[in-house]
DNA sequence: GTGAAAGCGCTAACAC
DNA sequence: GTGTTAGCGCTTTCAC
């Protein structure tokens, strides 16, 4: 049977009082007590019960994520980040995919509720009163979401595409097509904004389809769909879609970036190396998986009124998918 | 501040009992108890104390998961399987990333452990001593990682070997270069297996070099080496070292297949969407993550004797980065 | 600086 | 079929 409280207490001839002090708050205990008690504690493999421990402080020592889609290289590497940075601060964490559901998004986060000190939400779909009943009982922190009061960790993704059109349009493009991601995504909602003022801008127009499931097979849809558009520049919503792009625009034999240019957006890693390597825009996940974890943690402590906001930048990565539309010579 | 079991109980005028009952037990209770209580649970959006129910059944209904790398998309992918049949059974899911560390693979799951019913531990770097400790104080299922007597999902990695081998030798290679992965690791132990016998049986000489970080980075310096080291193809551990391989070569401006042959391992998502795409091996991830947990499971209900192996076949998928040895012309 | 005791929210005997 | 009650392992007043 596991090592309770009680039998390092006997062992040290203390009580479970003293015990319990001598792990949390060493302050409150003579040195050479709590130096036997600790001795004894780690020669039993003494692990105190986070159940026990959580059942009267109220604290589970675990924050939650709930992410889209793990198949998707932006949202593990920012559980990657979101993980390591728990892991520094001492915090387990209990991992969540909707697959892009968003009642499944409502359901894993009451799920893991009751398990968790607060929830990292990355890029929900859940309408924003749905988000606000949610923080009612727990922590929440958003990332990629912007929820009026509530912690979340920004990137720029209306400025990413603002780049992005701007890059297309000194190409000479007058005419793109942008593959839509979900109807129901700050980040859709957000790119779509920068791209529409930057279109008018430059005076390009644009032509929306979709919306795509934002995986490597609406990639693959969408690509059909934008080849009868008839544009010269094709803007994925994020680069998962964009490599889907990239297959099927191969298989048919459209050259890119010769007859059609091709961009993303995110930077996965796999950008770099797939053919041609996709022109994209580069998010800041890392800085936005500890930022957010920051966020749950010093909402955790503080009663109130931290910092709730972190805001990120994004830049273009030019790489060659892009290059000036066909008919029109590179000078 | 939260509804607690007693609520419940002395709004639906029952014992806390007979509340615990409804739920957890509808058959000892009468029907139309049953239905009172859970109509005034649910109006009162009560929601059990997981640590409570924890800390007397000693169950938590949770299980772990540690991965020595979330960067790596063939460990998502076998996180995203894991977590899918988790939420089935009703499981929430913890996870760790050990960064490929076998101390922080330890420590994980020892973090873990008060927290979940089991682990699901995948292509750990650890000793099988040390596995066999772990496996002491809580359930532990393997995957990719024989150990004796312990419930483990295996893929085929030795197969999978062969199969390139027997690929290459046929195309007329006679000297490759195997870029090793991690020594401690039981995929790389029977590639190499797979690949002595197959080289053997072929007549293939192959130069193992290594061990490389078994990552991005580690494929571009890996490149290098095998570059000097004056061989005709090179047999990568993964996909993604692979990956890295091939963005140095073009760096380097050696072309591929045409002058050096490069192979994959794991057939992740992205390997078909490179330049060029990657001949490689597939791994069936989804069974091998679902079959885990249900061999976790399966060992947590039964006392013992569950069955306690999953053998999963992989196979060679040829793309466009094999192709014959320069000087060699195709028939 | 340390101990005794109450009790966190729940389940599982045990009665009835 | 239902209620009473004793803890599960721990932290935290409250005494001393």
């Amino acid at each position: 049977m596991p090592v309770t409280i009680r039998d390092v207490a006997e062992q040290a001839r203390v009580s479970v009082a003293t015990v319990s002090r001598a792990l949390s708050s060493p302050h409150l205990v003579n040195h050479v007590t709590r130096a036997r008690v600790l001795a004894v504690a780690s020669e039993l493999g003494y692990r105190p019960s986070p159940a026990a421990r959580s059942l009267i402080t109220g604290r589970t020592g675990n924050i939650g994520i709930v992410v889209p889609d793990l198949g998707n290289p932006f949202f593990t590497a920012v559980l990657k980040s979101v993980q390591a940075r728990a892991r520094e601060a001492g915090y387990a964490v209990l991992v969540g995919d909707s697959d892009e559901d968003p009642a499944a998004e409502e359901e894993l986060v009451r799920m893991m509720a009751k398990q968790v000190d607060g929830v990292v939400l990355c890029s929900p779909g859940i309408k924003d009163s749905q988000i606000i009943a949610l923080a009612e009982h727990n922590s929440l922190t958003l990332l990629n979401r912007r929820v009026r009061g509530m912690g979340a960790a920004l990137m720029d993704s209306a400025g990413g595409m603002r780049q992005i059109v701007a890059h297309l349009a000194g190409l000479g493009h007058r005419r793109c097509a942008y593959l839509a991601g979900p109807r129901n995504s700050w980040s859709n909602r957000e790119r779509r904004r920068g791209l529409r003022a930057a279109a008018k801008q430059h005076g390009v127009e644009i032509l929306e389809i979709g919306p795509f499931p934002p995986r490597y097979d609406g990639g693959l849809d969408a690509a059909d769909q934008a080849v009868d558009a008839d544009v010269t520049a094709i803007i994925a919503y994020n680069d998962i879609m964009a490599l889907g792009v990239l297959a099927r625009l191969r298989d048919r034999g459209i050259d890119v970036p010769g007859q059609l240019s091709v961009t993303g957006f995110d930077d996965v890693v796999f950008a770099a190396v797939c053919a041609p390597p996709l022109t994209t825009v580069s998010m800041p996940v890392l800085e936005a998986g500890r930022g957010a974890v920051n966020l749950l943690l010093g909402q955790l402590d503080d009663d109130g009124s931290a910092r709730t906001q972190v805001d990120l930048a994004t830049h273009l990565i030019v790489r060659d998918t892009t290059a000036p539309p066909p008919g029109r010579r590179k000078r």
